[in-house]
DNA sequence: TCTGGGGTCCTAGGACCC
DNA sequence: TCTGGGGTCCTAGGACCC
């Protein structure tokens, strides 16, 4: 028996299983599991890519990120329905609490997958895991109605890449002496971290499965990959001794953009949305007590090119009004007056340590207290009564665009 | 055909300093 | 004046993930 027991919990068609608790819950008598059925956005606002797909409309051969144009063109009966984030994140918040009750050692990955270091549970359950898996795969259905694979292994990258097999509703091992019959087959596009760029390149170099890759000269593919080379060479050979990290680790960069539903080709227009982003951005970054050294600004035109520009400032800020400042600023000197498809304004290099004060007494660290308890109080009644409630005059004309 | 939104991490070039 | 090399910081862009 290997040293750690590291399981892979992976939520199956996570968004679509979700609206299908949501819509039975309601009282509908539809399945969407059961049917041909994608969660995707608004075309009519271009936000048409497939978040989601059944299992019936993965037999019609849609893929999740594709045109929902296209998805109907595969099966013109697919039923769609729009993403409601609020219930997937509750969902989501269910399953954590529900492993919580067997073992704390969970690091939550993303919305729909988290990994469990069970090691700890040896002393309560001896060596039988699998009996483990069975009872959270067979507890999540009961009692929150949505189904799981479950890959089991000793380290994080093989019981990922174990979740993966067969779904749903399914638990795979994959230890290392199942390696080479069960992950080094698979074509290499199937590995973690290998995307569309990495695999075309490795398609030239005649690597075609894991195998390949992982049978190949690791020291030639770190010369030609840099650190990502050997990283992925390991993946093959299913070698990590990564921790399941219990604690969540603090937010490094802090974002918001919009695809706008028509093209922005005025300064006016843009400097709305600019508005708008710095405000979601302001007060997220107060809500997490975070303080942004880098603002940014990113542009995608209608040609589908994207180019940015970020500015490193003298003194941190999570106040709203500075964010804007900096990002309007960045936008003139970067905006090629080209149509403008979505925008965004970023913020990096985050600390949760407030600017130092130089000081206390100064008429201009008075205005920026006072600067921050306007942001504050603003950001309380928006808690309070949603964000249409109060709403700078000049954004009352972006309504339906925006999230807020 | 017409392509979302929010992240993490890495690389590479240029500026600047010693 | 021109010649280096190395280290660090800043910035733009890209790959990958869900």
């Amino acid at each position: 028996m290997p040293k750690r027991i590291i399981f892979h919990i992976d939520v199956n068609s996570a968004f679509l299983s979700w609206e299908a608790v949501n819509q039975l819950k309601k009282g509908s008598n539809i399945d969407l599991r059961t049917i041909p059925s994608i969660v995707a956005g608004d075309q009519s606002r271009r936000h048409g890519v497939v978040l989601a797909r059944s299992i019936p409309a993965k037999k019609f051969g849609i893929i999740t990120g594709e045109p929902v144009i296209k998805a109907v063109r595969k099966c013109p009966n697919v039923t769609i329905v729009p993403p409601s984030h609020g219930i997937y994140t509750q969902c989501s918040n269910a399953m954590t609490e529900l492993i919580m009750t067997i073992t704390p050692d969970i690091e939550k990955y993303s919305i729909d997958e988290c990994f469990v270091d069970v090691s700890g549970l040896r002393l309560k359950y001896g060596n039988d895991f699998l009996s483990i898996a069975r009872t959270i795969k067979s507890r999540i259905k009961k009692e929150l109605g949505f189904t799981v694979n479950i890959g089991i292994s000793e380290n994080k990258i093989l019981a990922k890449m174990a979740s993966d097999f067969k779904k749903p509703d399914r638990i795979h091992t994959l230890f290392r002496d199942e390696m080479k019959e069960k992950m080094w087959p698979l074509p290499v596009s199937e590995l973690f971290m290998v995307g569309k760029a990495s695999y075309k390149k490795f398609k030239l170099m005649g690597i075609e499965t894991i195998g390949d890759l992982a049978l190949s000269d690791a020291s030639l593919l770190e010369e030609r990959f840099g650190k990502y080379g050997r990283m992925i060479w390991e993946y093959a050979n299913g070698i990590d001794d990564s921790p399941v990290q219990t604690e969540e680790s603090e937010a490094k960069d802090l974002s918001n953009e919009i695809t706008i539903g028509f093209d922005i080709t005025d300064k006016e227009t843009a400097r709305l949305y600019i508005l708008s982003l710095c405000e979601t951005v302001g007060m997220r970054l107060r809500k997490s007590g975070l303080y942004a050294n880098v603002i940014g600004i990113n542009i995608k035109n209608s040609e589908f090119e994207s180019y940015s520009k970020r500015k490193k400032i003298q003194t941190p800020t999570q106040n709203t009004n500075e964010i804007f400042a900096v990002a309007t600023e960045l936008f003139e000197q970067v905006w090629k007056r080209d149509p403008i498809r979505l925008i965004g304004v970023a913020t990096t290099q985050l600390q949760s340590e407030p600017p130092i004060q130089l000081n206390m007494f100064d008429s201009l660290s008075k205005q920026s207290s006072n600067v921050k308890k306007l942001d504050e109080s603003i950001d309380k009644i928006r808690e309070k009564y949603g964000n249409k409630y109060l709403v700078r005059g000049s954004l009352l004309n972006l309504n339906k665009d925006c999230n807020s």
